[in-house]
DNA sequence: TTGTATGCGTTATCAG
DNA sequence: CTGATAACGCATACAA
């Protein structure tokens, strides 16, 4: 393998004019420039990555952390399109991006490169506090994907979730006359689910509605056994602690099994809604099982609308309403973002909504 | 930032003798050793990575190609699962991941990293010959996921095809009694999905039942206007060219509305077969779509069968029949191969199937 | 515009 | 068992 003193030995230069002409400083003469990197091209030369990053202190290699339970989960309808777009952009911009995940609650991210190589890092799904602390700590800039939290001067990318459900709820309201409309939702202690639900509740007071509500529907544990990580939209939307409005039902679980027991629940008690927002279009799908499982017509008797757009919402019959996140955009972003903070450290509180696009399909 | 050079310093013994000693070198005392790690813990002491890296000449990175024609798509319902798997087995044994994907087709990976620090790659996806020649080149050991290629001392992976394919038409024609069945395809062109094509075909043979003929429908392009990467498959099952047996309906595109357009067309013969195995998931549900537009019920009037087992199959009704492709397993069975081969480079070709499962639902 | 000399933090070689 | 010293390949402060 050739290096820069053998291509500054055959141009008959020091190694650092060789250096230099290959980064195309201003400094040297373009001749000789061009002499250096015919001679570089002619011999096949590539700089040693590993030397100069260490030279340099600069790996260009960013992090890209995946907070889980136990295992990776790329194949999660909504992480692996994020890491599509944040991988188009890094690409781009000259960055590396190197996976981690978690082992089970440490989130302490022992992997050699992970201390001390990653020029910046994101961490996607739901960061403990813990994860954002230890990074801070040793001074890695990072952009936090899908949650906000009490940490300070953070950047935060998120779906723009409470105008994705509003935009849903008016579809509803507006367009298809409802107003007795049912909340079904994985807990609410997930940030996501809890803008979407003051959307749904917000949505009601403004058309000055009252919140479908039913008495024979168990009074659901809304945190879902968990604890909100952040408290800065309960202020934001004026509350204290997450209310109570209405009857939302709330499922443990993603799964859309879930969402059908649930379902199934609801008309157990003989007093359905005329529409039902799950939070989730695998909720959702779970709904419209339940339903069509009781007899039930979608949308007639009652319609369904998702949140998401996963790939699924098109293969349930009725297709799925529901918003589309833009996955790849919040990938792109964050990395973006990202590299600005890797430039300049220093930078306030700043949360990016991404915007999503409401689906109108025939579940509705 | 504490360096090594401190840590001897503090206890008294020679750089030589530190780095010796938080390797757990047996050369060293374990007296001595016990005071340099407590010493090195005690002021959080972390080796430099890169300068680690450098020195030894070991990144402990591998990297993870997706080759597509214009972006990554690790939101793919296959990929995602494979990199799930990839990294899990990377981390259990200390190795790090570093993405990578294609620009347009140029096959190259210009990364620096990809150039010169990774110890070996994966290839996922339809690698070109050119990728693989171009990492065989610089000496990189690979791993090649889901196509097997004429070159030669490679190591592939990829899902039993044939044997699952065989499974599911062992289903349809045993347990379910069809003995008319269509055949729904990408193009063959691809090695998965032409391996499932000779197990539908060899499945009559061994049945000793004609295949499914419908002289209504066209002859459709085999290869999809792409040619096979390889024809060790059709060495191995006899062949010099793909055989035209049958009626294979073979659409270009793995969307869903690609076999719902198949298979209004085949409707619209008037001959339909009892069952329908469409090879991939996909397909199936566009399949099941149509037939149930044209007020046919699944699986009474006409069964379907499809494969890979994504999400989606669950959320058709009925639920689909398939077979279990098991990604994980796959990822972290490549990741363990190129281990091996980055331990003794020198081996010869070897492919190895992974097994998957059928999972019978209704819709057959 | 070019070159010299040195540093980067670790590992490896060889001598003790 | 331990230590001095030399790489490793590139980048850069400083000198010319």
């Amino acid at each position: 393998m050739m290096k820069l003193d053998d291509i500054a030995a055959l141009a008959k230069v020091s190694k650092t004019t060789a250096s230099r002409a290959l980064a195309d400083s201003p400094l040297v003469k373009e001749e000789t420039k061009a002499l250096i990197r015919e001679i570089a091209k002619a011999h096949n030369y590539k700089p040693n990555t590993l030397a100069s990053a260490f030279a340099r202190k600069k790996s260009g290699i960013i992090g890209f952390c995946l907070l889980n339970k136990d295992h990776p989960s790329f194949g999660h309808p909504f992480f692996g399109p994020v890491l599509d777009g944040a991988l188009e952009q890094a690409r781009k911009d000259n960055y590396h991006i190197i996976l981690a995940a978690n082992k089970g609650s440490d989130y302490v991210f022992e992997e050699p490169f992970m201390q001390d190589c990653i020029e910046g890092v994101v961490l996607s799904s739901f960061a403990p506090a813990k994860a954002v602390q230890e990074f801070k700590k040793r001074g890695i800039p990072q952009v936090l994907i899908n949650d906000v939290l009490n940490t300070e001067n953070n950047t935060f990318i998120m779906d723009d979730n409470y105008g994705g459900a509003y935009q849903l709820m008016q579809h509803l309201m507006k367009d298809k006359g409802h107003f007795r409309i049912g909340f079904l939702t994985d807990r609410l202690s997930h940030t996501s689910y809890l803008l979407r639900y003051f959307a749904y509740i917000d949505a009601h007071r403004d058309a000055g509605l009252p919140v479908y509500s039913n008495d024979k529907l168990p009074l659901f544990d809304l945190e879902g056994g968990f604890s909100l990580s952040s408290d800065y939209y309960l202020k934001k939307y004026g509350y204290d602690d997450i209310p109570r409005i209405g009857s939302p039902m709330v499922v443990v679980g993603v799964k859309s099994a879930a969402g059908y027991e649930a379902v199934k629940q609801l008309i157990a008690t003989g007093d359905l809604p005329s529409a039902i927002f799950a939070v989730s279009d695998s909720l959702a799908i779970g709904a419209i099982h339940a339903l069509q499982d009781a007899g039930l017509r979608v949308p007639e008797d009652v319609a369904v609308v998702g949140y998401d757009d996963i790939i699924s919402s098109t293969a349930v019959r009725p297709a799925l309403t529901t918003v589309r996140v833009n996955r790849k955009e919040i990938g792109r972003t964050a990395i973006q973002e990202l590299e600005k903070l890797i430039e300049n450290p220093e930078q306030e509180t700043k949360i990016i909504y991404i915007k999503n696009n409401l689906i109108v399909r025939k579940s509705s």
